[in-house]
RNA sequence: CGGGGCGUAGUGUAACGGUAGCAUUCAUGCUUUGGGAGCAUGCGGUCCGAGUUCAAAUCUCGGCGCCCCGACCA
């Protein structure tokens, strides 16, 4: 993409509006826009990077055997009535709306009632099962405060895996294999040495949930941390759980963290109130075991830009970088020259399936070297003169800061 | 929801109750071109509503909005 077709700017100054360093720099760099408290809009490079999020997530939930779906925003009060929880004294952070009937209706904050109704009208036989279904949506909730920018907001991008198993053993096979793929989810997207597998307080059908918290100071949670085995336990069941639940050796050392992801144990609660049930190879009907697994799509982005981010900017591992490349061109008084290089080279990577930002526009180097900076694409490739005059290209890796002068064919070997 | 702070051009900031100023962005022109250039000219603002006052950005009340701490986060 040539950077003329952005309509987004950047900007020297960070909005004093945010504290969050996510914000900040998102705002800045032209990736999101603040609507209201807790609520943002996407632009176009935000849009890249949370596609680029989503790709992974979709390719490890297929591999799980997921099967895609999309719900609706809009509740229907029945179905959530049923399972207790349409009640503002059970669930305080429903958002809900009127239908001109008067009709009342909500805004989904999470999707187990619905999906437990529709699958009832297909699950029939054991023969059935397993089934594990999910969708990207978008999630409502009307927190008391919104706080840490895209962290925690009130409309937001999840992913929602629901699994429908047939007995608890089934269950907790998949639950394990749901371990490994979000795993590769954070390791794919950059941050899986800072994320660890979380034991936290598990509800009523199993003594423990499980997280996956990111280590940053923008975290809202507290941890435990076993080095040895990479795992850690949630502050809020440090009392029962003093010591590592793998090896049973000491939790070093407590650090703040985010929750990138979860995962959780359902039971039959949801299927025996909606009626989910299966007929056994006895002929005996029974209610189908779930899980729920949830990936906050906006909050993952949020979390790699605190990981990542230093003075200059925003840092983005390659997978979710909106795009690969930053091709600059300084446009001096041999102006032509450069151009005809510059844009040679953006048609050459293009097709070569390399996705290029091409800094087209008629401004002065520096500025152009601070956005890129700010904007965070890994490698920012500069044609200048200069450049021209020594046959290379000046290739800058945004993360090292290493600077080297490289050949066209080594620079796509680099890319490879 | 409890407590605290704050609302001034698009953005960031000044202004004792007395002419709303500076920087940046934007527009135009000239110069400039390897780390957010220079000069000149121009456009653009007191969150909303009441009240006090000769006079309100400034004081009072109400509303709306934003931020932080805490509670909450199924």
């Amino acid at each position: 993409m040539k950077q003329s077709a952005l309509f987004t700017k950047t900007r020297k100054e960070a909005p004093t509006d945010e504290v969050a360093e996510n914000a900040k720099l998102l705002i800045r760099a032209g990736y999101i826009h603040k609507e209201m408290a807790g609520v943002y809009s996407f632009l176009p490079l935000g849009v890249r990077v949370m596609n680029n999020i989503a790709k992974i997530i979709r390719e490890e939930m297929n591999a799980l055997g997921g099967v895609e779906l999309h719900l609706t925003a809009l509740q229907d009060r029945e179905v959530w009535e049923k399972s207790g929880r349409w009640s503002d004294e059970v669930v305080d952070n429903w958002f809900k709306t009127k239908l001109k009937s008067g009709t009342e209706v909500g805004l989904g904050f999470t999707q187990e009632e619905p999906l437990t109704r529709i699958l009832s009208e297909y699950i029939n036989s054991y023969k059935d099962l397993p089934k594990y279904v999910y969708q990207i949506q978008t999630k409502f909730r009307n927190e008391a405060r919104a706080k840490s920018g895209i962290l925690r907001g009130r409309e937001f991008l999840m992913k929602d895996l629901y699994s429908f198993s047939r007995t608890d053993k089934e269950h907790e096979d998949f639950y394990e294999r749901s371990k490994t793929a979000y795993t590769n989810v954070f390791t794919r997207a950059g941050i899986g040495e800072k994320t660890y597998l979380t034991y936290a307080s598990g509800g009523t059908f199993s003594k423990y949930s499980h997280e996956f918290q990111t280590l940053t100071s923008a975290g809202e949670d507290i941890i435990h941390i076993c080095d040895v085995c990479h795992v850690a336990v949630n502050e809020e069941i440090s009392k029962d759980v003093s010591s590592c639940p793998v090896c049973s050796g000491a939790l070093s050392r407590t650090e703040k963290a985010v929750e990138v992801g979860n995962i959780f144990s359902l039971g039959t609660k949801y299927a025996s109130v909606l009626g989910l049930s299966y007929t056994g190879e006895d002929g005996e009907k029974k209610p189908v075991v779930m899980g729920s697994y949830g990936i906050g799509l906006g909050r993952l982005m949020g979390t790699i830009v605190e990981v990542f981010a230093d003075e200059k900017g925003i840092v983005w591992p390659e997978s979710v970088a909106p795009f690969r490349v930053h091709l600059i061109s300084i446009v001096g008084a041999n102006g032509e020259v450069v151009k005809k290089e510059a844009d040679a080279l953006y048609e050459t990577l293009t097709q070569k399936g390399i996705e290029v930002l091409y800094d087209d526009r008629d401004l002065r180097p520096g500025e152009k070297f601070a956005d890129s900076d700010l904007i965070g694409v890994p490698t920012r490739v500069v044609i200048s003169e200069k450049t021209i005059a020594q046959g290379k290209l000046e290739v800058k890796d945004r993360k090292t800061g290493t600077v080297s002068m490289l050949s066209q064919s080594e620079l796509f070997q680099d890319l490879q």
